[in-house]
DNA sequence: ACCCGACGTGTAAGCGCTTTCTGACACCAT
DNA sequence: ATGGTGTCAGAAAGCGCTTACACGTCGGGT
């Protein structure tokens, strides 16, 4: 046997006679020999893996996303390589060491958005954006944001709401920013003023600090539209405590749909977003860049849905459910 | 410039003088060169690279894991390459895959019983699995359970409770298998029979329908052990809309310290464990197999901690949090 | 003046695969 | 018999790095 008929045998070759492969699938059995993947990758000139950056991983937003990213990227059959923003970590290394050993990276737009992704972009990988700033100039994958946040906004004002605030950094990440402008073309479309944003990170103790500022007077509203749903959960957990009414004398919507929203009375009212597609197709456009099938779409924008639960001031089912 | 210079420059060996390391860099940068990742795997005989292989990635559970293990690993200079075994997936395909292009694979326990994966454990490469049967002869690292369950399960006879159920399926996963355990030792410690296990599945509808069943007398019991929250929460918000007061009926408890646990009411008594230490420890372990800088050790268990909120029985202050 | 070591740089031999090309062999038609 | 044709196996040339080693070129001791 010689390693050039391992190799043919090994990727299903029709050139071998069957008694040779037989030979060989045996060997291979008995040795438990495995393959150098690094070796084939430099033959082959591919890695056959694709690189996903994310920020963080709680929530079900970015988990989902991974899912559907690593599912799609399988069936490529692509191997997935993650590295995890979280912390301080050296983040422009990570980029650096990942696009040594992957032929296309996927992203978030929050990292997309810093300083030494830039340098990525730039660089001779492609690269997709999923949830980014569409003027990056890079393929870019998105749920919808301005028209369903409008949509939402325009319902509390249909439930009578008047003093709306939009709670979340919209500098934080580009999906907030064009939430916010969807909560912004609703006023506009009202002819009434829209108030600033309350400029807060997504933990629940933000949440939490910024009710106890809301009941000090420091802002008045009869409605929250809450950025994420983790914000929004741990918002009316404490207007609970605080004794306020939800929807009741305020009314609160999220994003995300996260299981809690589920679980909390009043229900809480938000968008779903289609995550796991979200992540196929971005493994699927990577792939399709990688491969040169197919010239780069600019933007995909894929639609949200709006599940009406009781927190928006609705008449729910109490703990409606999926 | 020689190759090799620039070999020596992106290494930061010291035998470089300081102008052929500034001319190196500059050429690189102007050049947006990215070395070969899988050259150097082949040149150095090491991937640089663990694989980690999870069920899937729904609940804080897994997502914790996989945040620790790739922060560690970072700081190890590691990349990692996650497998989901989410769905009807090849397995045995993935992990030959996988294999081809790490140094090492940790696993889920739940994965290493699985069949395909015997032969990826007797293979060549190092494997380490988390949560897993400490009996399979690889290095194992995993929560307390068997204790953890044993004194929650005893808390609630401290409540008064006789009819105890434990609800999930010990065949599932090594992990429930040894919570059940604790379960009987309790019960075995107060000299009582130990009713068989409810054997479910970890989806919420599958608690939805175990509360009907119950409720329809083909269970009885006053306090009940779930597997893991996600049950736990769907199981109490079914009883609520079935007007069953928890904890008063009924007691109960689950695993894992979801955020969803926080904020239901009353909130859920439950276990919380280390899962982001368990992923560093398991990407440590098998750095050290791989450098051979350490001779395995069996198995590690680290310990848990009970988080008492009400639904156990206690008095606790309303929708108490962390 | 010389030699010797230290120091930088270049040369070249792999690492373990893939793949093209060449060759061996068998089989059919002439 | 001979030549042509088709099938399968092997030889060998890389793929782009790392690194042992060889080779200057200095500076300082003698």
């Amino acid at each position: 046997m010689s390693i050039a008929t391992v190799s043919r045998v090994l990727h299903g070759s029709p050139a071998v006679s069957d008694t040779a492969r037989d030979k060989v699938l045996s060997a291979v059995d008995r040795l438990d020999y495995v393959p150098s993947g690094a070796a084939r990758s430099l033959a082959v000139r591919q890695f056959e893996a694709h690189g996903l950056v994310l920020p963080e991983l709680r929530g079900p937003y970015y988990s989902e996303l991974l899912l559907g990213f690593e599912a799609r990227a399988a069936e490529l059959e692509q191997s997935v390589v993650v590295v995890l923003a979280d912390g301080n970590r050296d983040l422009d290394h990570a980029l650096r060491r990942l696009a040594t050993r992957v032929d296309g990276i996927a992203m978030l737009g929050s990292i997309a958005a810093q300083e030494c992704a830039a340098r990525t972009m730039r660089g001779p990988k492609p690269v997709v954006v999923v949830g980014g700033d569409p003027a990056l100039g890079v393929e870019t994958i998105c749920a919808e944001n301005v028209s369903s946040a409008q949509a939402l906004t325009e319902h509390l004002f249909a439930h009578g709401r008047t003093d709306l605030l939009f709670v979340g950094d919209p500098d934080g990440a580009p999906d907030v920013r064009l939430r916010l402008e969807g909560f912004r073309a609703a006023h506009r479309a009202r002819g009434r003023p829209a108030a600033d944003p309350v400029r807060i990170q997504f933990r629940e103790s933000d949440g939490v600090a910024f009710v106890d500022r809301l009941l000090a007077r420091r802002h008045t509203a009869d409605g929250l539209v809450c950025a994420n749903d983790e914000l929004a959960v741990s918002v009316m957990a404490r207007l609970a405590e605080r004794g306020v009414d939800v929807p009741g004398d305020l009314a609160v919507v999220g994003w995300d749909d996260v299981m809690t929203a589920r679980y909390v009375s009043p229900g809480l009212t938000t968008v779903r977003q289609p995550v796991h597609r979200l992540g196929a197709l971005a493994a699927e456009a990577l792939h399709a860049q990688v491969t040169g099938a197919r010239q780069r779409t600019r933007c995909r924008v894929l639609p949200t849905d709006i599940v009406i639960r009781g927190s928006c001031g609705c008449t729910a089912p109490p703990l409606p459910r999926k």
